[in-house]
DNA sequence: AATGAATGAGATTTCATTCAT
DNA sequence: CATGAATGAAATCTCATTCAT
């Protein structure tokens, strides 16, 4: 039981200087400069070990960002279960400030969240986590009540838009009173123009616990990709 | 002139190919797959040949971009030119219109300009691209008085959403019909929004010729950048 | 030795899962296809596991070789058994036959025994297994008296174009009738041959237990290399 | 016309040293020590420009034993021209001949020839190489009407024996005369098997020029694959 | 001016083998 | 004794770029 420890715990020391290292490698030159001899000579770990836990150079990058991605989720959540009354609104609200202490908090993190540009291979990995936020975003909006019939653009749209708010305010590095005030705005617009949809349950919102039964049963399960040992592919 | 004319021409001939070669490069596979070797076999001009038109690959991309946008400029230029009154709202929905048509007779090219993911040396080329049309958003709405004080969020995120917008649009593949409502929707929403700051001129508009003196007046001039002879051939 | 029995017991087992590996691996794919790693994740035994029966790559092998032709051998002086009177003739005869039926009966080894390219270290074994088998036979055919002054190419030059006949009878696969006539065919062509110089002993034969006698007497000592613990471990 | 020779002859040389270092590798170490590194750091080329010259590993061993055999092939026919009358015992004695001298002449391919163990991609082409020889005699020897129905074992057998026998031969190194001698022999007990099989017209032969005309309508054109610089494949 | 040829540098991945537990 | 983990060393192949003609 103790035996095993030290091992575990140093495979996940190095599980994390590697992704430590992927994300400096990420953040300075985007998946082109994410080469595996970089990754292994920054991060002191051999190639061949690094390969010990990842499949391969697309695995280290999806990792990465499933990693970043979960730490988003957990914020996220936090917040929700802060809120007394849940609507559409005051959860925007939530979710967005939730991001933007995130990343006020990881900034190291943010150029590559934004900033990277992926290849081919690792796009659809993003696409997921875009596609399962919007998924939740939907489900939660319907499944409590608090829309009806939306508008044409709906919660991918919404989701991508707000991606690109965080985007446009961490790349343009303003003050954090200033993030937070154009934050505010965009929620108040967003906000106000699906206000145009709402039901009256919307408007009147619904606990939190409520809000958070409805988002897990809605939102595909996190996690389940990248980082595991490969398992020694017979030939 | 005359004279001249065969190998100038031939020139334009072969920097529209390599460009063609480009496109289909970054579409297939990103910037990843953009390799001078495939760039020349696929165009058949030779790689010695390409490197006398471009300093090298990243001037490629940028090149290929530039091109894009100044074909978007057009779109957009002759659009405003169609309106009465040119207001922020109906200013946005000429824009965005204009954006949309010139994606859906260029399909090809949609991939690339959203889709590509690019890499730090060309990312620059990007930024400022979204710079040029925020500055001149920003000139433009202010320089026509239809906006005083405007919200925090500003020209820079307009154009970041908007951005989105097409790529969500154009990504997830709807009917034009479809595509083109939520357009409106989501230019109805920001203008709805700015309308909150806008002016009584603002509101009323001006004509579309000193709209477009104004733009003028603002946007920083387009190209400058890349497709020269590379500098002194040393030696 | 009824307590150390299990241990016994099952490292023959796993040498044997190993030298089973080892056989599908150099069917499917020669001796590149035969990587350590593959070899663990075929048997299930753990590559370090492998080094404590085998020294390194080549001596698995090595080892599997041996045993293919220990089993051959055994069929060989089985066949011989059988005859009431050994000839040159009959003795190729039941040489080549307990060849075809050892083969027959083990089809999965004929692509490794004919079709696997050796690298250089292997190489000398199979030299050394030739050179045993035709060292038999040369002895047992002078020894008993078969053949007084051969001719130029001798038994040495026999094993090889027996090993070709039969490689090419497996490899272009045809159905045992016809592999048993080709047989047939080049026993009678070589034995024709050699019955030139044969001696009236050789004509008329001995009682197979004499031939054996002497074929013991004359043949190398098998076994004698790897599948051993590896040699004092160093420290 | 003289202003593209230097290159073309250039070229020519480097494909020859690249050969010729491939001769040394094969022959010190099999296919295994034959690899682009060693390739290039004993030829004095960079890696990449060998990938100029062949599309990979295996093309430059598919490539020199392709020209082995086109000398081989050279040898032959020259031989055959020698005779007055063809017969098939004295063409199993020219050709026979003809490669002993081309063996002995070459002595540094020989170890390649017949000690080189391929791994699975490249047996193919020797087994393609085989089969060649083996129609051209089988044809050959139908075709001419030495033999009407054969024994069991055909031409391919025959040159498999063939094979082995010159691989005994060398590889045993003896004096050129017991070699000659070695040879006679095997050509004898192999020429007067089949003479039993053989026609009037076989025992009597043809002309050399008749029997040249039958070979070159029966055997397939030698030469056409590899050493040809890569086409440079669109991606 | 145009280009076939050349190449240094590096990319990704795998191997055989050895430790440390 | 057994073995999961570690790794130096190499393998194959490609790329962006530059010469030499």
């Amino acid at each position: 039981m103790t035996r095993r420890e030290p091992v575990q715990k140093r495979s996940r020391e190095r599980v994390a200087a590697i992704l430590k290292a992927a994300q400096e490698q990420l953040a300075a030159g985007g998946v082109e400069a994410l080469t595996t001899r970089s990754l292994a000579s920054y991060s002191g770990i051999p190639v061949a070990t690094i390969y010990r836990y990842f499949e391969d150079r697309d695995a280290i990058i999806a990792a990465y960002l499933e990693r970043e991605l979960e730490s988003i989720d957990h914020a996220v959540e936090e917040a929700l279960r802060g809120i007394e009354r849940v609507t559409f609104r005051s959860m925007m609200h939530a979710v967005a400030h939730a991001h933007l202490r995130h990343h006020q908090a990881h900034p190291e993190g943010v150029g590559v969240w934004f900033g990277t540009r992926l290849n081919a291979a690792v796009h659809d990995s993003v696409r997921q986590l875009d596609a399962r936020m919007a998924s939740a975003l939907h489900g939660a909006t319907r499944g409590a009540g608090f829309i009806e019939r939306g508008p044409h653009f709906g919660a991918g749209l919404i989701v991508r838009l707000w991606d690109r708010t965080f985007e446009h305010i961490f790349r343009i590095e303003r003050s954090p009173a200033e993030q937070q005030a154009i934050v505010d705005e965009v929620v108040d617009m967003i906000a106000t123009y699906m206000e145009r949809y709402a039901t009256p349950a919307g408007l009147d919102g619904i606990s939190s616990d409520d809000f958070l039964k409805v988002l897990r049963r809605t939102g595909s399960p996190p996690g389940s990709r990248a980082q595991r040992p490969p398992p020694d592919p017979p030939r």
